[in-house]
DNA sequence: GTTGAGCGTT
């Protein structure tokens, strides 16, 4: 049978596209997504009676009227809540539209194997929930696969689920994300991201995850490759991200460091470096947090020429605050290299006895016992999965 | 060895 093509465009003015139809004479709507993303539907104005009629939609098929297109031209639908015609709408609704907390967007899909299809995505993302546009991009010249693409839900509740997990895509893990595109300005963007640092290599990002499962919901893992001894964990709560900053926490064995992950592309560079953080007393969240890293107090003296009396002064009051500890003061006026490397040492070396506790809110067991059941349990349960962005 | 890939011809 001979290719047949629908003429479909976003309103009746607009030149409109063609579109293939099915051998039975169908089209799919995600075939008319592919063209118009996020399209759930067509109308038409009939001829007749020169209203315009809605295109039959049977579990995503669309049949011809009169079981035959024609050459009419199709008008794509939209779902209410995802309007793109704003030159249609009231600019005030339009505002409201866009504050309602509960809308779906596009996810970028990103890892996805080369062979993965919009059809295998589909298939795929249906057993979460009503798939309204998948995509594959691909280069325009090759027709080859990017290795990403995006999807779209009608409900909110299923694109939550999705983002909140990854994805077993064609035998590769795959991850669902808010495209950058999408987080501008109205979603504040809480820190929800922590850096691991001192992790070894052979933490897999299986392991991260499941270790830190136990704090809250995790979104993301990430290790970059090759191994650079540090890793980065999202949690869907910022409040679990930043109650675990400064923590020292123990992962198969290993003590790893907790701090807040600084944003990747940073425009605006940070007013005051993290030395001078420290001295204005800003306080890393009640922790002992800004004393290894402190070390770069050695630029601070070059850059501000402050002496040694008035960097032991500061010191010490820091320290007085954070640890009350009121020895280092003297440590710290023999000669601030030494004093600092004096004080991270034992800083380190208590680490792991006291670590986690008191600053935050989990019962103070929680953390200790956590920490060695897991590692215990660990080879069992988890060894040998060794799966990830390897692959 | 302590701060990360890849982001869309609508």
């Amino acid at each position: 049978m001979a290719e047949l093509y629908i003429r479909v465009g976003e309103d009746e003015n607009e030149e409109p596209m063609e579109i293939p139809s099915e051998d039975d004479g169908t089209v799919l709507l995600s075939t008319v997504a592919a063209q118009f993303p996020g399209a759930c539907g067509l109308r038409y104005r009939s001829p007749a009676s020169q209203c315009m009629r809605g295109v039959r939609l049977v579990e995503g098929i669309l049949h011809a009227p009169e079981n035959d297109w024609g050459s009419l031209v199709y008008v794509v639908n939209y779902p209410k809540d995802n309007k793109r015609k704003m030159d249609e709408m009231d600019a005030a609704s339009a505002v409201k539209m866009k504050r309602g907390i509960d809308r779906t967007s596009d996810l970028i899909i990103l890892g996805l194997p080369w062979k993965t299809s919009e059809q295998d995505l589909k298939d795929y993302f249906v057993t979460f929930g009503e798939v309204i546009m998948v995509q594959v991009k691909r280069d325009v010249k090759t027709g080859n696969s990017k290795g990403f693409g995006f999807v779209r839900f009608t409900e909110y509740e299923t694109q939550s689920k999705v983002i909140s997990q990854r994805h077993m895509i064609d035998g590769r893990w795959c991850d669902c994300k808010l495209p950058n595109s999408k987080t501008g300005p109205d979603e504040p963007m809480r820190n929800c991201k922590i850096f691991v640092g001192r992790c070894t290599e052979d933490i897999t990002t299986d392991e991260l995850r499941q270790f830190f499962m136990q704090y809250g919901e995790v979104t993301d893992v990430f290790i970059p490759k090759p191994f650079r001894a540090f890793a980065f964990v999202t949690f869907s709560d910022d409040q679990v991200a930043s109650a675990l900053c400064g923590e020292d926490l123990i992962i198969k064995g290993v003590s790893v460091h907790i701090s807040n992950a600084e944003p990747k592309h940073n425009n605006s560079r940070q007013m005051m470096d993290r030395g001078a953080g420290g001295f204005g007393g800003q306080g890393y969240g009640g922790g002992r947090g800004g004393l290894p890293s402190s070390g770069s107090s050695g630029v601070n003296f070059g850059g501000f020429s402050l002496n040694p009396a008035m960097m032991a002064a500061a010191l010490q009051s820091m320290l007085a605050n954070q640890q009350g500890q009121t020895n280092v003061a003297g440590t710290v006026a023999a000669g601030q290299t030494s004093a600092t490397g004096d004080q991270s040492q034992a800083y380190s070396s208590s680490s792991t006895s006291y670590s986690s506790s008191a600053s935050l809110g989990w019962a103070a067991g929680t953390n200790s016992a956590s920490g060695s059941g897991f590692s215990s349990g660990f080879g069992t349960s988890m060894e040998s999965k060794s799966s990830g962005w390897g692959m």
